[in-house]
Formats: structure tokens, sequence, C-alpha cells
DNA sequence: TTGTATGCGTTATCAC
DNA sequence: GTGATAACGCATACAA
């Protein structure tokens, strides 16, 4: 809570204008070599720093990014963590402060983040396939990335998983071990009809891998939570006792899927052979260690930042759209098919 | 990109001065109904909202709250991600930005954040016993938070988790259920040496435990790895055979204990009873479901964010030292002690 | 109750 | 090369 010393200071101990002192702090040409050694000594001397804040004002930025995460459904977030951490690692590295809000936002909210020269730019998390925050915030122009994607991404940026891909890889993959009888468990519905796109796409994915490979669709939606996956894995496998592989798009919560089947005698992976998408890090917490579509959230939060400070710097930069397709990583969950 | 309508706009078109209108906005009394009602209008039709960063500079103020996370050690971080959201939300409904920091910071670099007004305040996480960022701020006497605690505290104002009470806690769980030959695993010495406070209340409670119950102690230290827990359980395991329960400190990364476990043909509860410190979240996660002292970090976030808030807006604040006794939660991990 | 004038700490546009 | 001076958009002591 002291006062600090202002360019102002440094231009008078200096015998300068604070013009000169301003072109030495923003490393601009046309200064004399020894005008600039003088002025830094003093700058050394009155330990002055620049006030961010008003050099924000009078530049028209604010060298900060939001990244919008509604929070409403927290479940096991690890992998939120590593959105965050890979967003706030490069905004650092690149001078910007990453703001992080998990409050639902309304849409005068939204706006004034930007009217208040708040932030430079925002990441959208949680998208649905129409959001009304992208197009808003498209409307007028500013700055954005998602994590992500709607239906209609004409002129947007975005990096987003294949769940699609993914899904149609795990099902291969349990195929490949010879499995003919393949579970699939997504997203309840009512989030699907809300257009929620990893739930849809994952749903695509499963469909299309059934269909190349000509096998039933055997399929349960649940909520994203251990005991509603508990109980949507009963059903299933009540349902379809020749069940020998599940693929399920939810993340820790599947443990869930897990305790389903050992309720039932079921060992995975002799019996019952598991995926999800999830992180390395969920996915090896779990028993046993999960082979499963590895989810790059720290990658994904790290190159989202990254985009959108490109797209800061350089008004030309190009709209950019990536589609990972995560690896999937073998661990102890999937087995080959052993006939009951 | 647009260029909004500023409090100039306002003022002129209503006929008022700036003044009346900046009254108006900030709710100040001394303001005419009629007038006050007239430039309401004006800003509705002009769609205005005042220009945050501009408020913020005249004020002297930044109206956002750093939370200083340094990431070097990403483990099973769903704890930070509670400690993140606690912090956030809190900060929204008091109309802070929330800004999180996960690089590692320098001297000056955590000046700046004051001294550029990026920050009206921040919140320190990975508390070291003798942390010279706590010092630092001291001696400038700008606002901040702990989260966790020094070992000098005067004047400070923190909230940790009672590591002591805990391990003592879950110590006397086992007891009360048989357990005469409790092994404890701590963090690794070479982080207890570095003063990382956890480390060193941790084992303090172990040993009170000790003490009290007339128990051996048993001892290992690890990194918190999985791979490192399996290694420092094995050894344990194998040294002591008579072992019947497990405490550690350790949070995700104990499923290297389990694991440690299983390998030598021990089932966990029958033949081991095994406990840690870790949210409900990832507690739930493992198998079994693990009795383990809850680790409260949203609310240790969110109570953080008040704590600071609070001091922000009242100068006379009394620095507050809040020590949280976790419950602890009974699950699967922990049984009655079987003689073998 | 309202308005004037000054300040917040910079950057940027000119002249010189 | 360097320096006035005007923005940037608002808050606030003081005067009216």
């Amino acid at each position: 809570m002291e006062r600090h010393a202002t360019i102002n200071d440094v231009a008078k101990r200096a015998g300068v204008s604070i013009t000169t002192v301003s072109r030495i702090l923003n490393n601009k040409p046309d200064v004399a070599p020894a005008t600039r050694q003088r002025v830094l000594e003093v700058i050394q001397e009155l330990d002055y720093t620049p006030h961010t804040q008003a050099q924000n004002l009078a530049a028209g930025r604010s060298r900060s990014i939001a990244l919008l995460y509604p929070s409403e459904s927290m479940g096991f977030s690890e992998m939120e963590f590593e959105f965050f951490v890979g967003c706030a690692q490069v905004a650092a590295k690149a001078g910007f402060l990453f703001n992080l809000i998990v409050n639902s936002v309304t849409e005068h909210g939204l706006l004034n983040l930007f009217r208040g020269s708040q932030v430079d730019g925002v990441i959208l998390m949680e998208i649905h396939l129409r959001d009304w925050r992208v197009e808003l915030l498209r409307d007028h122009d500013y700055p954005f990335v998602l994590i992500g994607r709607c239906q209609d991404n004409t002129g947007l940026s975005f990096i987003d998983v294949d769940f699609e891909y993914g899904m149609m890889a795990a099902c291969e993959h349990l195929f490949s071990l010879g499995h003919r009888h393949i579970g699939f468990i997504n997203l309840t519905d009512s989030l699907r009809e809300q257009d929620y796109g990893p739930a849809v796409r994952s749903f695509w994915g499963y469909e299309r891998a059934c269909a190349r490979f000509q096998l039933p669709i055997i399929y349960r939606d649940s909520l994203p939570t251990i005991d509603a996956l508990f109980a949507a894995t009963g059903d299933l496998l009540d349902a379809h006792p020749d069940l020998t592989g599940l693929v399920t798009m939810h993340c820790g919560s599947l443990v869930g899927v897990l305790r389903a089947a050992q309720k039932r005698g079921l060992v995975v992976p002799d019996d019952l052979s598991v995926m999800g998408i999830l992180t390395d890090q969920i996915a090896q917490l779990i028993t046993p260690p999960l082979t499963a579509i590895s989810f790059p959230a720290q990658a994904m939060g790290s190159r989202a930042m990254r985009m959108l400070i490109r797209k800061l710097r350089d008004e030309t930069y190009q709209a950019k759209q990536i589609t990972l397709k995560p690896p999937l990583v073998v661990r102890e969950s999937t087995g080959p098919v052993r006939h009951k």
C-alpha cells in the first residue's frame, strides 16, 4: 500500500520527458543510447515498474483472457483441472493474465467483459451444438475460441476431441479382441436433446462402429454419476447376458460400471472388458487401470489459449479448427473375449 | 470491436454533467429522482455500460484477486480443481475477477501484481513453513490470505486443514477397530526438509497417536506417485508382516498402496485397512471406496476468498486463522482387525 | 442537488 | 532524437 514511482518521477529525475521514458519502456527505436542508459539507471534507482492497469487503459487492451467454464455439473473434475492449467500456463508465458469464470454468465455479463476491457478474449467450454454465447460473440466480433464445437462452425476457431472417432476406436479395439456383443452407455438423453455435442457425436461413433462390424446395438443412457452408471450397467447386463464388452463416453463416474460388474460376479477384464474416455491420471486411479481413450485435456487447454493469443496478436489470423483424434491407451480393463 | 458509449455520451444526451452520471452509476445519494430517472433512460437507450478498467484505474483498485498455485507437482488434482472453483465462485458473487496463476512467480512478478494494480489481493497455496512470498507480502503490507500456514503466523490470515488432527483421527479409527500395528506413509523427507507444512504436521499426528495408544512406529516416506507408494508400501509390508493398518497423508496416488497390498494377496479391508486424506470425489473413485479423512478443498477455497474480500472491504478487519478439523468418512477400506 | 476541474498512469500524435 | 499535449474513461474534492 505504499506509493510507487510513476513514469513522471522517472522522467523528472532523469531530466527527460515521459514520452522518452515510455519509448524506452516499450523498446521503441529513436532514442539515444546515452539517454536510454541514464533512464534505465533511474528506473533501477527508483525501483520503478510501469502501472499495468494504466498501460492497458491507454493502449485499449487488458492483457487478460478469461475461460468460461459453467461448473453446474461438477463431477470428477481432474479433467477440468487440466484444462485450467493448460490455459493458465500458456497465458502466463505470453504475458497474459488468466481469469477463470465458473459461474454461469448472462448475455450482459459476457458482453461487459469486453466492453469494460476486462478481457481481450475468452475461451468457451461446455459448448452446445447451438450456443447463444457463440452467436453473441460472433455477432459482436469479439475474439474467442471454443473448447468443443457447434453444429455450424463457419468462421469459428475451436479445438475439440473427435468423440465419434474415439468411440469407434474403442469399439474397434474390443472387436479386435474378439468381442461381438459390445454395449454402449451414453450421456443421458435429456442432455443430448439439449444439443450437448460430445453425447451426440459419441453415439454416432458407436452406431458407425456397430454398422461397420455388423454388431447389434446394445445401448443405455445415464447421468454422469457413479450411481446412475451402476444402475444403467446393471440394467444392460441383465437384459443382455451375452455382453462381453462395454464402452462409455463417461469419465470418472464409470467406476459405477465396474461396481455393477463386480456385483454380478463378473471380473474385469476376464468376463467383461470396459472402456471409457478419460484423462490418463484418472484412468490410472481406477481399479483395474482402465484401457481408455486418452482425453488430452491439458493439451487442449494450452492449444486453445495459443490460438486465441495468436488471434489477438494478428488480426488477419485465420480461424483454425482442430479436431484431435485421441489415442487409445491399453491398460488392464480390456482383454480377449472368453466365451462363457 | 465496436465503439461504445462513454459516460460523456450519456451526460451530453441527458443534459447533465458526467459527475451526475457517475453518481447514479455508483448509487450515491443527493441526486434528484427526476434526474436519475432521465439519466437511467439515456443509459438504456445508449446501451451504455461503464468501462470497468477505467473505473478501476480512477478508483485505485482492480477488483480482481489472484490465486497463486505453483503447479510443478501435478498429481491427481481433483483437489486443486475444488480449490479453484471454491475461490472462483465466491469471487464472482462479490464482483471480483478471479485469476489463476499456476506458473512459479518471482519476487518481482509478485510485487508487480500489486504495483500495477493487477490485483487487489492474492491467495497463496502450497505454503512452506518459511515462505518468502509470505514475508514479502507482509513486509509490503499487501492483502493476502493463505491456504495452508507457516511456522510463525502472527498477523497472518490463513485457512488450513489440521493434518495433525486428521492423522490422529485416522489412527484412532484404526485403533478402535482393534488394529495395533499401524503403519504410516508420509511425504518424502526431501519435501519435509523443505519445510512443507502438511508433511511435517502429518508426521506429528502419527507420532502423537502412537504415543497415546502405545503403538510401535512403523514408518516410510514416499514421493506422491502411484509407483513410489507402491514401492514404499511393499517395503513396509515386507518389513512388518504384522501390519494390519496403514495410514497415509497422500491423496490419489495411494492407489499404489492398494496395489501393493493386492500384489501380496492381501485383501482390503479384510487383511489390511487403508486410510488417506482426500476429497470425497476421489475417495469414491477408488476401489474399494476409501475410508478417509475428508479434505474440504472447495470449502477452503471459498472461505479463503471470503476472508480476503472482507479484508479488502474493511481495513480494520482482524487477521483470522482457521484450522479445520476434517471429518472422517467411513467407507469400505477399513474394517475390524482379523488376526492372522 | 448539480457542475467544474483535476487526477489516475499510461500511450500516441504530433510538432520541433 | 526529443518533448508538449491530447487522449483513455472514469472518480472525486470542491465550488456553486
